[in-house]
RNA sequence: CGCGGGAUGGAGCAGCUUGGAAGCUCGUCGGGCUCAUAACCCGAAGGUCGCAGGUUCAAAUCCUGUUCCCGCAA
């Protein structure tokens, strides 16, 4: 098929490589403009882009889809389909409607729930114990478009929107290039969504998400601590400084002291009462050093019973 | 040239302001104590103090340059 690819981040990556590898013609690629990032703020092309490169593609970074132009360029190419994972525009109706398949995207939870940036980060921190991945023809509405496939995946434990985040984009990109064979031979069969989904709208995560309210419980704080990994992390505050947390255990065990207190720092764990139950800080990262586990950051940091976290 | 912290035996840190014998808490190895132990006691190995220059009788420490790591910001 000709296909137009539009997508930004790495999760876009591996369905841009599976199209590639399927045999099919990508037409162009559409990603974000290149932004500063990074310390020295250098300008940095999007991981996309990198990929569309290295193969040679043509490649488009129109800064609003909508722009003058971008339109008709699309139009010329008579994409028979535009596959959209995570691309971070929204894509009006006019482009919608142009390709014969309709533009297909994917998504990373089982819709209609998540719908929105941060799907698997929410999903996470909702302690949900199952997600997936949702190939949908889009609509108009944000992630509300017809279903073309659906694939569950069981999350572990220490499932951490890192380690689901490579799950889901192999997942994603199998389950994409599936869907267009079955859209050419015409065996998909379209599954309107309700119109309601059961959870919150998955909006974009930020960094002021990651600080650690000691004052809910020590269960949801965990949770927390999984969906912001890797970024923008859970962290509290200690001496004026960022104190990122990046794994720990629940304990179903009170003390009299207030939330954000450490009650014991040992080999086992530094653990901080929360509203309910005290969460075992197993390793953690101070501002300008690397992350560390919770032995060694007592060895050095002194950090002792009864400091303040918060 | 966006702002800032850091680089010291295997780990995490102190020492740098006010140059003058490489230290702390662990780990490792050997020995002891013990029914036993991640506990305790004794002993040992292990470091060109990121790299390169400079100042000095003398530099981990002061000066210059450079590489790498990290936090903020985006």
């Amino acid at each position: 098929m000709k296909i137009v690819f539009m997508g930004t981040p790495d999760f876009s990556v591996n369905t841009l490589e599976a199209i590639l590898e399927a045999g099919h013609q990508v037409a162009a690629v559409v990603t974000q403009p290149d932004k500063t990032k990074g310390r020295g703020k250098i300008l940095q092309a999007t991981p996309v882009k990198e990929v569309a490169m290295a193969h040679g593609l043509t490649v488009y970074q129109p800064k609003k889809v909508r722009e003058d132009g971008f339109l008709e360029k699309l139009k010329k190419i008579h994409p028979d389909v535009i596959v959209v994972v995570a691309f971070g525009q929204i894509i009006p109706g006019t482009i919608l409607k142009l390709p014969k398949f309709g533009c297909i995207n994917v998504h990373a939870s089982l819709l209609p729930k998540y719908r929105g940036a941060a799907p698997i980060q929410w999903a996470l921190i909702n302690g949900e114990e199952v997600s997936g991945v949702t190939i949908m023809r889009m609509d108009a509405g944000v992630d509300t478009g017809d279903i073309l496939s659906k694939e569950e995946i069981l999350l572990e434990k220490d499932e951490t929107s890192s380690s689901l985040f490579g799950k889901l984009r192999e997942m994603g990109a199998r389950q994409l290039v599936q869907t267009l064979e079955r859209l050419e031979d015409g065996t998909v069969q379209p599954q309107k969504q309700p119109a309601e989904s059961s959870t919150d709208y998955a909006r974009m995560i930020n960094k002021a998400d990651g600080l650690i309210n000691w004052r809910k419980d020590a269960k949801s704080i965990e949770r927390l601590i999984r969906g912001m990994n890797p970024w923008p992390s859970a962290f509290t505050r200690m001496k004026g400084k960022n104190l990122k947390i990046w794994k720990a255990d629940v304990l179903q065990q009170d003390s009299k002291l207030a939330p954000g207190t450490v009650v014991s720092a040992g080999k086992e764990g530094l653990s901080v009462q929360t509203g309910k139950g005290q969460l075992n800080i197993l390793e953690l990262q101070l501002e300008g050093k690397n992350r560390m586990d919770v032995d060694a950051f007592l060895r050095g940091c002194f950090q002792k019973t009864g400091a303040i976290f918060g």
